[in-house]
DNA sequence: ATGATTTTAGACCAGGCGTCTATAAAATCA
DNA sequence: TGATTTTATAGACGCCTGGTCTAAAATCAT
């Protein structure tokens, strides 16, 4: 059997464990750290490479050590952001000790605490790049809808229990709702951020809200 | 009266091979059609001048003689698709000849045909420069947020005359919901232009018209 | 011709991504 | 210990693109 334990090797053993956020004096989570403050302000196209660079404090010859080119990077970034963002939504939408809606609602309280502390400089990152989208490489597109459905189920499953909960109308559909959200919130994230106002977001989840438990009706007959 | 066949000028004669602007012999009204083109595919920032300048058929050196700098350029080109966008709006709105919200699901219909005309590439100006407004100029964002609220107050008018035929909670307010129709719309396009399907556009306005003639009610308590 | 006006060609410089070479650090091998 | 191997840092350099500007071209007026 193989040598499980150390498995030794020469030379200088690699900074292993990225994925953990290593603090000081790992390069590659600086970049990353500074990748998502400034892709979730800048967008993707119009960052510099150098601007971050700086701001991580790593000279450009470790940035392409660690990642393959500017695309690798985006990408790394993104994985992050979407595992952060889940993170944050499934701490909010499992706490059992308050009813379903109001988990949401504290979601939605924490995300505009988060824009107001950066004075509505930083979006979302998946709606920054997703309005770049027709100008990244292919591969961006799939992994922005994928996160924005894997959110959308995380949401629906606590729609859900709102449902049973009885603070929904019995013949909405909770993944259709949560399907719904996300696309108002990304308009929302992208107005509050124009008017360097919470506003947008207050109107949009006031109006999510109010429809939660209204009948169900098709689009005006034409 | 002017003389419109020959009408000859002084100063040397332009190359009046402009491809995009329909109207032959106006350079200017010819990058500003490449603009609108180019800007609601790609936004301002990461789109080149060169790509405009050939797409019209103009000169690079002649960008300069019609207009101040790139950002002045765009502000025209933002100017004429605010213009271009109002009118097609009101064009629907206000057409009596049908139910208030049957004019609103036109207007709707007229978008969703532009986008799968253009094969999901192009997205909203005012969307597409409002996540990039940070790093526009100062006078960009307020343009943006005046421009979409000019585009409320034309819904929230229509919206009110469907309150009056009975098609929305009478305490609704029209101004609000309106708000927040413009709102989701955005996030809606950004998403549709992402997936390359309507159907973002559509989740999105039949939330909106299902939550017309909802009791209105605050967000979960706290 | 000379001058005025309109348009254009192309140079210019800044910045941006990626590469390349050199060096230091940390471990193993001899 | 010293040689060797692998990892990581360091930043200068090259090539390209992109926005801007100046000088010149092409025409009309006098």
């Amino acid at each position: 059997m193989t040598n499980t334990t150390i498995a030794r090797r020469r030379g200088r053993p690699p900074k292993t464990d990225y994925s953990v956020g290593a603090t000081q004096g790992d390069a590659r989570a600086a970049l990353i750290a500074s990748g998502l403050e400034t892709l979730t302000e800048q967008g993707f196209l119009s960052a510099g490479l150098d601007g971050m660079l700086k701001r991580a404090g790593v000279p450009k010859g470790s940035f392409y050590h660690y990642f393959a080119s500017k695309e690798a990077f985006g990408q790394a970034v993104l994985e992050r952001y979407a595992r952060y963002f889940a993170d944050k939504l499934d701490r909010h939408l499992s706490d059992d000790s308050r009813p379903p809606l109001e988990r949401v609602q504290a979601f939605i309280d924490d995300a505009k605490a988060g824009m107001a502390r950066h004075d509505y400089r930083r979006g979302c990152l998946v709606g920054n790049l997703g309005q770049e989208a027709a100008g990244l490489p292919a591969d961006y597109r799939e992994r922005l809808i994928s996160t924005l459905t894997d959110w959308q189920r995380r949401l629906a499953a606590c729609l859900e229990e709102a449902r049973h909960h009885g603070d929904i109308a019995s013949d909405r559909d909770p993944d259709r709702l949560a399907e719904a959200f996300w696309i108002g919130w990304e308009g929302a994230i992208m107005r509050a951020r124009l008017e360097r106002s919470p506003r947008p977001i207050d109107v949009f989840t006031d109006s999510f809200f109010s429809g939660l438990n209204a009948q169900h009706q098709g689009r005006p007959s034409s």
